[in-house]
DNA sequence: GTAACTGCAAAATATTTGCATCCTT
DNA sequence: AAGGATGCAAATATTTTGCAGTTAC
């Protein structure tokens, strides 16, 4: 894991530090989206909270992370998946959030099916949240 | 206006208090999400915060309004429509958020697709937010 | 060596809670 | 009259900013 998050800040032409590999680890290895709040609670060693903060913020800015929309005011943020580059980004699927257990994680399967706009409108970007019982938690 | 609000406060089983008035009011002259700042900023006579935050959660509670998403972080809330009661809510329907103006609000003729999920997903709520630019802003 | 990153302190914001008072029913 | 709602003060929590010291390249 640690080839791949050095490899990951290489490619987007970050310096590879301590707090940024911890987090990249975190994310890697969680099949979920994570808030500030999860980060600061499940990262190894103990980092700074302004360093969380910034490190989101940079990770936002270069691309390598997305944002994961909630509906309880705290954003939540995913690894941005193979389809996505410096370049553009292609996150137009869906996020599931289970309301037993919490977690939001992405569909991958589920694409966010085409819709008619009125005139006049451009999209930018879409983001679809459905809210739910989860696999796991419907047993 | 006021016929309107205090009927809603009634519908509800609300007390018709000053403060609710003033902020159903606002939701009922704006055809956009309203963040809490927005409405500490454009109600008529000056509310307290702590109530404004109250009134929020009771509307709620109660199901006057709903959670609109946000993409940074600070919830907004909307009117539920007519398709609402006490009983069940139905506000499948889609908001757009444009980048130039900030506003978002309620697609009313676009209805949110139907969408297969993988088997054990249960569904409770569907949001779906487009970012873009809006009719008024790209011309 | 230099620019970028971090951690600490502190400022600025945002949200929640307790309690006395006032208002709606 | 009684329970609910408000406003103020204060406690918490969250996010941002400045700066000095440290680190990656």
């Amino acid at each position: 894991m640690e080839a791949v998050s050095n490899r990951l800040l290489k490619d987007f032409r970050l310096r590879t530090t301590q707090s940024r590999q911890e987090i990249l680890h975190l994310f890697l290895r969680s099949d979920y989206a994570l808030s500030h709040g999860d980060i600061e609670k499940e990262v190894e060693s103990s980092l700074d909270r302004v360093t969380v903060y910034r490190t989101l913020k940079t990770f936002l800015d270069k691309g390598l992370i997305h944002k994961v929309l909630d509906d309880e005011g705290s954003l939540k943020y995913a690894l941005c998946n193979e389809a996505c580059s410096v370049a553009g980004h292609h996150h137009n699927h869906v996020h599931f959030k289970c309301v037993e257990c919490g977690q939001t994680n992405c569909l991958t399967d589920v694409e966010v099916p085409a819709m008619r706009l009125p005139k006049g409108y451009k999209v930018k970007e879409i983001n679809l949240l459905i809210q739910g019982v989860c696999e796991a938690c419907s047993g």
